[in-house]
DNA sequence: CTTGACCCCGTAGTATGGTACAGGGTGCAT
DNA sequence: ATGCACCCTGTACCATACTACGGGGTCAAG
């Protein structure tokens, strides 16, 4: 008995607009219809939805998801194409942690600065900010 | 002799458009004209761009930003408020490495257990993100 | 046979940080 | 005086991932 788009929604607990802005990216296939219109999914669209869920909770995009799911599709891609989609998204994480990481360095560095007394005028925060010679600056 | 857009855009190193962008923003005071209605801006105005851009370099909002610019004008606000907004930002920036660390370990996990052969189908990476019992996944 | 919960579509709005026109006017040099 | 670079406004558009709304149609219970 296949599902109505209420339904679905309430089993992969996501919002039901949420179902139709995937089917027009096509994240979700286009399921068929009642005589009214109405969608009928088959069980296996929730599994789908929480598939996208997960990739989404790993850090892939929309448009990333796609791509793992057409992979899974197509006969001629193998397991080693899904790893490489991993392996990239490992080193694409990878650098915005790096790139977080001397953000962070930097502002510690701006904070220990400050002694947290005198008005704005002369906090050394602000004065780091203002300067020319960008010594605190991340360096990429 | 004040400046033309274009040489603030020239000087502070970003689009034109960009600084009549910050203007509706609040972020870039609203500068006075001429007759014809040309902006010109005081020399200043290129050290504010040159901090807004620092600070967007050190992960704040545009929003943010707007608040930095604003604790220096209110004279009220003492140096240790803009130190709280670089602690809140510290923080901010620990939890978001946090989380990419949670899913870099993740995808790891992930990429290790495929060995690259055989077809999608028999994919360790897509079984994962298929399951139901979410070993793999991401612990907030 | 009515009421309320559900569904349809298309469009528009949210937040973020810009970027790109279109269709004008201005400033200066040759 | 004419050509070109520059400026003006307003609006629309880019990507990202939804979310909401208006104005309808449908389905099942009572």
């Amino acid at each position: 008995m296949p599902l109505t788009i209420g339904q679905v929604a309430k089993r992969s607990g996501i919002g039901l607009e949420t179902i139709r802005f995937y089917e027009r990216k096509g994240l979700v296939e286009e399921p068929p219809r009642t005589d009214s219109g109405y969608r009928q999914y088959p069980e296996e669209v929730v599994a789908r939805i929480r598939f996208i869920r997960r990739a989404k909770e790993l850090g892939f995009k929309l448009s990333e998801i796609y791509e793992l799911l057409s992979l899974r599709v197509d006969p001629d891609s193998t397991c080693s194409d899904v790893r490489q989609q991993a392996e990239f998204k490992i080193a694409d994480v990878e650098e915005r942690i790096r790139v977080l990481q001397g953000i962070k360095t930097a502002l510690k560095k701006l904070a220990a600065s400050c002694v947290g007394t005198g008005p704005t005028s002369e906090c050394p925060i602000l004065e780091a900010l203002d300067s020319q010679d960008a010594g605190w600056a991340i360096r990429e």
